[in-house]
DNA sequence: TATTGGCACTCTCGATAATAAAGTGCTAAA
DNA sequence: TTTAGCACTTTATTATCGAGAGTGCCAATA
């Protein structure tokens, strides 16, 4: 394990002192530059023979022999866990984020707005699902209907999230049939189930004598129901331009997979799934993949970093920057907090 | 006016030859390379005659004396109007387009799909304008209360396009009011007042005696409906990464103005919005700018092909596809007008 | 008169070579 | 243990050169 890794203190500035200045500068550091940007009382011999030590660790490497050395993703693991201090935003930075709590009310504008602002701050890419709102047990439903065919579901999930949608049906409904279907279909909610559940229920059991004879209704307005939360699961994403500034993507050939990547939702939503189990910072849970720790292949010069946002205390989605390996750490992920905070506090007071 | 060149049958050939290999090779064409290509009887020597006038009118460029000729911002718009011959979908892009007929409801759902198919199909990025619903005219308006704090709203546009949103509200109200006002708000509406008009005159003119009092709720109310219409008002995109591929973009320092102008919402906007009163392909409502004719700096090496979608007979809004100025334009043009006609019918279907 | 072949000229592109810049590793001295 | 010095390596930059592709013009041709 990496944290293993007994460094001495002049090791671990040095390392930490090469990393800033490689995701300030972008170019391999050498021992000469090093030592006149700092002021180590060290020479640049000295400090050869302890970055040809880092090397040997595995926390640096050489583009080329005679070329400075560039943090391996290791290094930059390194530095995450043990040598990074926590970011403190700005005044700009906080006024800018403020103007989250100024969003009007949806929860896609709030996330759309929340993933504007990071991507701004950052100048990197911003992304977040959208709530994840069909796992969440449901407590009751209510169907109402708006004219013969439209009606209004209503929904409370655990955590006294509360939900409507206008759901559209292809054959006219009439009201009583609606108050029998929303009795079924709340006796069925007994033991937190969700919506998935429910549905599932609903398609592979028999239906009791009496709802049998609507059945065509039910999977009509089970199948909607299902198409609409489906289609609210989406991928928000901001600022894919800032990638083309990076140096190391300024030939479109670096460039074009990710971009081509992030354009596959399905992916997107996989590489959210993927962090669940991985590394976590210790400090918080902000969730960090490093270079090849990202297991896409398209990736392998990215890291991703990301964290859930609540309703309460219920996390319902995450939201996440990518950006080159070498982003500034400390500043992403204390924005990507401060931000996926603020969003926490803007939805738990209008949803909850 | 550039219809008014009378060129000779051979120049127009010759012209026609030569912007179609440019879009399929994307090289400088030379005289030699022409004669090989095709079998026009002529030798190179007098293809370069003809080119060299084709030059002086101003249909064809030269890169750098000695290089071949590229067509011209002029030469496009030249083959655009009078030399492209209108495209003819294979069957596998039929099959394609298809696809949006087997889409789910939600009018934002089919757009995006539109978009998506539209993008795949082209190898271009394509955008659409999400319906601006808010200058129609309303015929009737509905209010009807669902719980305390939240509402749905039916509008009946003109053209009888219906449709429901829910609103939620900062204050409880109760059924009474609600009534009272729905009948206040449905007598504003005699002459073809629009959301926008209507909104616009709550705010400003003086309310009546009775209404008076409810003026926080309504105004209230109206900034939410307000907010909800506008948030709705958004451009949905895709196959940005698309452009990298092209090798006038290979550079990213080429390819990144366009795509940072394309994430600002409200220059899309713009550029939709200033197709109106522009040049028209005539034998559709295609609308085509060329290069230099697209006002936007960011976009002079782009080509931008829009169309109206409509509902019924009322275009509620425009998509379109950005591509590099070389590009395939009868292809592009007709997968457009194909793509736009599935969605007109798609759409009118289901909303009207 | 329109078309063609020939030819000198121009410009780009790719390869090669030379040079400067930056960095390393090693050794010996402090 | 640290440092200074030095030879060596590698990349990036620049210059040079020739090949290739294309042009324009002129004189010959049909």
């Amino acid at each position: 394990m990496i944290s293993d890794y007994q460094l001495s203190e002049r090791k671990r500035s040095l390392l930490n002192a090469i990393i800033k200045d490689y995701i300030t500068h972008g170019e391999p550091l050498g021992s000469r530059t090093l030592c006149k940007r700092h002021d180590f009382k060290l020479s640049p011999a000295t400090i050869r023979n302890e970055m040809a030590e880092l090397e040997d660790a595995g926390l640096l490497v050489q583009p080329h022999t005679s070329a400075g050395r560039v943090p391996s993703d290791k290094g930059y693991r390194f530095f995450v866990d043990h040598l990074m201090e926590s970011y403190i935003p700005t005044l700009e930075e906080k006024q800018f984020v403020r103007r989250l709590e100024q969003t009007s009310k949806a929860i896609d504008a709030v996330l759309f707005q929340a993933i504007r602002i990071l991507s701004d701050a950052t100048q990197a890419i911003a992304v977040a699902e959208t709530p994840h709102i069909r796992a969440n047990p449901v407590q009751t439903l209510n169907l109402m209907a708006v004219d013969e065919e439209s009606m209004v579901l209503s929904l409370t999930y655990s955590g006294n999230i509360r939900r409507q949608s206008l759901i559209r049906l292809s054959q006219p409904i009439y009201s009583e049939i609606l108050s029998l279907l929303t009795n079924y279909l709340n006796e069925q909610l007994h033991d937190n189930v969700s919506l998935d559940e429910l549905f599932h229920r609903i398609v592979t059991c028999p239906l009791e004598r009496e709802i049998q004879y609507y059945k065509s209704i039910i999977l009509d307005m089970v199948s909607e129901i299902y198409a609409q939360t489906q289609r609210e699961e989406k991928i928000y994403m901001s600022g894919t331009s800032h990638l083309l500034k990076e140096p190391e993507f300024h030939t479109t050939e670096n460039a074009y997979p990710i971009l081509q990547f992030l354009e596959q939702d399905q992916f997107v939503h996989q590489l959210f799934k993927r962090l669940n189990g991985t590394v976590q910072t210790q400090r918080s849970d902000v969730y960090c993949l490093i270079g090849y720790e990202n297991y896409y292949q398209e990736l392998k010069n990215c890291s991703f970093v990301a964290t859930p946002y609540f309703i309460d205390t219920k996390a319902i989605g995450m939201i996440g920057i990518l950006g080159p390996t070498r982003m500034d750490y400390p500043k992403v992920m204390g924005l990507l907090q401060t931000v996926a905070n603020n969003l926490t506090q803007t939805l738990t007071r209008l949803f909850s």
